[in-house]
DNA sequence: TAAAATTTTTAGAGTTGCCTAAAAATGATT
DNA sequence: AATCATTTTTAGGCAACTCTAAAAATTTTA
């Protein structure tokens, strides 16, 4: 039986090693679940003895099989909530990530089928992210983002690479929500801020910080 | 801050006072719980201090007014996910009880508020028990069953008393589901089995045990 | 009403998951 | 290679919730 909390931790580890980056270390766990590095220790060391995740003192920790397929599964049932919040409930996308993460530890995979069934088995979810099917496979995650889109060529947003409540605010007020069709009309080597065309309608000035979170797919 | 375990055991205490017999007694909240007696008496002293729960020892305890508001929100989201199951996800109803006693601790007023909407506001759930609205209100419960009606009388089930699966089983199998429009066409002395007409058409025997398990409306 | 049966509480302890403080290991710097 | 800074682990402890066994209170029965 793996507990809510242990769900937690390899939700975390296995995320910590998608983006490439020193991967899953003590204190990157524990920067992520808000909590100290000494309770990370002690819980690698109960889910590597459950052999849900590799660990060797000093080590950054990775995913068993077992484990991974329990993340998955768990993020799975994060992002199909998610949109059955947005697309059901009419939530909007920045108020359903902190629901989201206690509906994900409902344990009943009847209901995870049925829910996908019910939302016609949707491949995202509200942010972009992809949904993985009931066999745990999950479609690449996207990698180009606005800041790379070269002048005059045109896009479509498809995901937001950061999360937080603000930053989706500052996109739903200035329109770049998913689903938006962009045109790079100019971009300032002093900072990389750029000039987009929203919608082939009006234009609106963005700093790189923005561009470079937001995923698109060429047109 | 209520805990998980707090929330059930003032709902466990809440329906224990609901049916008369006895009230909220150590021993009847510990089988309702499946838990031990001195697990009980540790969990009532702390729900006192917490003004949640009136217990004084050796006393069947209790809800305060406080206590009384968590325990009817609680039910209330167990109704409603109930419903939500059943009539959205095609759950049956001897399949939803265990998924909500998950669902009902799921903490966001605005998530119970758009579900709600989301249901368009259903006044009983699978298993025609009432759901308590946003303020707390709550529909008195049935109180006539099956084996009251007198013979050559009808009615409608409105609801079931005992909520095992197999009774909800046999209840299926009988086509004795809520709504069904029954009339009782004998009842036997000896052990006050009956002959119910079930939907204008068949007729079937049932035992005292179903028919003191039904609550019905008189037509 | 005294003994017996039952119910309830207390005492002591285990598990999970978290913390702080201190020790140990690792990595970077001179 | 020795020192310093950072990261990680260990040691010890706390809170929530549970348990078993034993003691105390209450209720039933004779
Ligand atoms: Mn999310
Ligand atoms: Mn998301
Ligand atoms: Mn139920
Ligand atoms: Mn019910």
């Amino acid at each position: 039986m793996i507990s809510l909390a242990e769900e937690n931790y390899l939700k975390a580890i296995y995320s910590l090693n998608q983006i490439q980056q020193g991967g899953a270390s003590t204190n990157a766990v524990a920067e992520k679940l808000d909590t100290k590095a000494s309770s990370v220790t002690d819980m690698l060391k109960k889910l590597s003895e459950k052999k849900l995740v590799n660990y060797t003192k000093y080590q950054p920790a990775s995913l068993t099989n077992r484990g991974m397929a329990i993340a998955i599964d768990v993020i799975r049932k994060h992002r199909l909530w998610e949109f059955f919040l947005v697309e059901k409930l009419k939530f909007k996308w920045d108020e359903v990530h902190e629901i989201a993460e206690q509906l994900e530890h409902i344990r009943s995979s009847a209901l995870v089928d049925r829910l996908d069934s019910f939302l016609e088995y949707p491949k995202f979810d509200p942010h972009g992210d992809p949904i993985p099917d009931k066999e745990g496979r999950i479609n690449k995650i996207h990698d180009t983002v606005l800041s790379a889109l070269p002048i005059g060529e045109e896009a479509h947003i498809v995901g937001v690479k950061e999360h937080s409540n603000s930053f989706l605010q500052y996109l739903d007020a200035v329109k770049l929500v998913l689903g938006t069709r962009v045109k790079l009309i100019n971009r300032f080597e002093f900072d990389q801020s750029a000039i987009v065309q929203i919608a082939g309608k009006e234009n609106i000035t963005i700093s790189f910080d923005i561009s470079k979170n937001l995923y698109i797919k060429f047109i």
